[in-house]
DNA sequence: CTATTTACCGACCACGTGGTTTGTGGGTCA
DNA sequence: TGACCCACAAACCACGTGGTCGGTAAATAG
């Protein structure tokens, strides 16, 4: 069993070592050869413990793609508190994040959705279950804001998840190269006066 | 002067469908040989007319994409009448072509800005270029909607150009793959509710 | 009619790719 | 001690890539 020990070890390495090269560089534009490289392992390490390039990445998006969803943009957004300032602060804190990454490189679910649509129809469905569980997050938040008084009963909850889905996905992308931190003050101030629209009309809360 | 003509005619031909195939594919997944081979030409002809495959590209973007940005996203806004008008209507029949499109694979612009980001500086810049051009008409746009009366005065011009760039670059990454019909008019719909919040406080207008 | 240029052909090259296969050292188990 | 298996090494393969280069028919120029 200690074998099996040191397997999961190499492919974790492996696996993390992959997603930072599929994010900086691209899924198409790495090859695996590169991956070894940087862990000094050869073809048959890596041939031995996944079955192709599409299955290892695969493996990437169930172990280290959907937990890095959850832990940045769908956990913080749980609670029962006022869902505009939940969503407010995390994406504050997930721009603020992005910022001060010297190798960031934009948001990587959209990246990768960009990259293989059109192109790996079996990737690309990995991933939009990743949106799907987003959006339904998002909802659900909006839906419990209405419940708990801190958003008007009128509002649209998928418009609002969709909305505000596209300007982070937006945004992120616009970070990438000019101005990040500039980008993300305005944004996040837009997104306030936006937010004041969705408040209850008749009274203040 | 007869040559000049061929000469300009067969460039063109190579840069639409370079541009078809760059788009759906990508910039890297795309060969030479599969843009050749739709034309029935030979490699020889493409470096008579072109030094590399980037410079071919950077003519891509000179020749068609600044003009399809130009038309389809900044000359619509740049009228006189209420700019929250102009620009509702201009992202509604860009997003509405985008619906009646069987081949669409997202927004050119930010697709490209994905796909060379970190990899090509030359190009990149090219278009961040078409990037900063978009964002300079907005802002205008939203100042001169300032000024007309249409805008709050104290709506902050580059924060909503940022959140408007933000936004339909995101939400064309959305309409990819998922019921795009439904999440233009759920975003459509959140964009007016914006607007709404832009508007001058005083008096309806 | 000749000389030159234009626009293009197609064979060729070096190289990087994903993937296969054979081999091997070190540990486990009887 | 000997049989066995796990985790990996490394040579190898077919193929596609961007790019080069010598050639050539047709148009143009003198």
């Amino acid at each position: 069993m200690t074998k099996s020990l040191k397997r999961m070890a190499t492919m974790q390495r492996m696996q993390v070592t992959g997603l930072d090269f599929f994010y900086k560089n691209g899924y198409y534009n790495t090859s695996i050869d590169d991956i070894l490289k940087e862990l000094s392992l050869s073809k048959g390490a890596f041939y031995y413990h996944f079955e192709s390039k599409e299955d290892f990445f695969i493996q990437i998006i169930e172990n280290l793609l959907v937990r890095k969803m959850y832990s940045q943009l769908i956990e913080p957004i749980e609670g029962h508190d006022n869902t505009l300032d939940l969503i407010t602060q995390c994406f504050e804190e997930a721009l603020e994040t992005a910022v001060h990454n010297e190798f960031d490189f934009g948001f990587v679910l959209s990246n990768f959705i960009n990259e293989f649509n059109g192109k790996n129809e079996t990737i690309m469905k990995h991933l939009n279950d990743i949106l799907r569980i987003w959006e339904v997050n998002l909802v659900s938040a909006v839906q419990r804001g209405k419940f708990n008084g801190h958003i008007d009963r009128h509002v649209d909850s998928e418009g609002v998840a969709v909305y505000l889905m596209s300007s982070y996905i937006g945004v992120r992308t616009l970070m990438v190269e000019t101005a990040p931190s500039a980008r993300k003050y305005r944004f996040m101030s837009q997104l306030r006066q936006y937010f004041k629209s969705l408040e209850p009309k008749t009274a203040t809360v």
